[in-house]
DNA sequence: GGCTCCACGAAACAAACTTGCAAAACGACT
DNA sequence: AGTCGTTTTGCAAGTTTGTTTCGTGGAGCC
């Protein structure tokens, strides 16, 4: 992954924010033209740094209104059963986001569900379901201060 | 806030997978010509379902290799103070997510950083610097299993 | 100097998005 | 059942945007 310079960052800078502007007007903003952004963008989609390009979609609007998160701490840390437990996170939609983490728990989760009935249900399968799940503490976000995936690039 | 039919869902679907997908594609995926796609698009955009369209970047690639969370509390949970903790947090750019929540802390916070003297620095500003925390927790993420803002449609 | 290798910009080209308009689908009311 | 009004659709034309081609100029290296 080779490195990128200043034109690089300040195009990245504009495509985290709005991914739909038009070449040419980052091209005006950086001083260069359509095709050299055009190119430089699909250099860096080919190499990784572009990880994906999404609509990022208001989850009220869709009927998932809570957000949790959770923290779980398991029982046996062995290679085989942490593995099996980023699996089973990693395929359940309801689980947005998933981290393996040192610290006082070994996952942290973030949730999205439609009701608390719904999350529930969750844990009811994900955790009391498995029995290498020793504990998990539950968050209820009241508000959304600041959702994104930006970052600074500096 | 209008709400959407099973055509508007399976739109969302494929956008916040790959917002790039030409709407003639989007189209044949849903049995709707391209115009209709657009339509629909522009509508769920002004009415603020979609919230964005952004491009993801890899963190490292930019520099920011660390990804922690913490969990903050506060010693005065007053209205007052706890706007003040929201846009404090909100505006600083090394913290990617912050939610407001119930449970045994008050904060949760996604912070991306390049190193973890970074990390110390931030938290000598952040948190000692603030005399309204007591208390904060720091999960260091080695794996990013599952990263996204993607939401079930259904 | 002469050479190659890149990255650039201008222009031509292809693809996608957007708009106008008439027809079809849907509801409400008689 | 029939009619009117509203809404949404598809098609076609027009416009914007994205992509490729080609020739030029500069950096590094014999």
């Amino acid at each position: 992954m080779p490195d990128l310079d200043a034109f690089d960052r300040k195009i990245l800078e504009i495509l985290q924010r709005d991914n739909t502007t038009p070449q040419r007007m980052i091209g005006e903003a950086v001083n260069l033209s359509a095709p050299a952004v055009q190119r430089r963008i699909k250099r860096m989609t080919e190499d990784g740094v572009i990880r994906a390009n999404v609509a990022i979609i208001d989850p009220a609007a869709v009927g998932q209104a809570i957000t949790i998160f959770v923290e779980v701490e398991v029982i046996s840390e062995t290679a085989e059963q942490i593995e099996q437990a980023k699996q089973a996170f990693a395929a359940c939609p309801e689980i947005q986001q998933c981290y393996y983490v040192t610290g006082e728990a070994d996952f942290v989760l973030v949730i999205v569900v439609p009701s608390m009935a719904d999350y529930e249900a969750l844990t009811r399968r994900l955790f009391f379901g498995n029995n290498n799940v020793k504990r998990f503490r539950t968050f209820v976000a009241m508000d959304r201060i600041k959702v994104g995936l930006g970052v600074p690039t500096s």
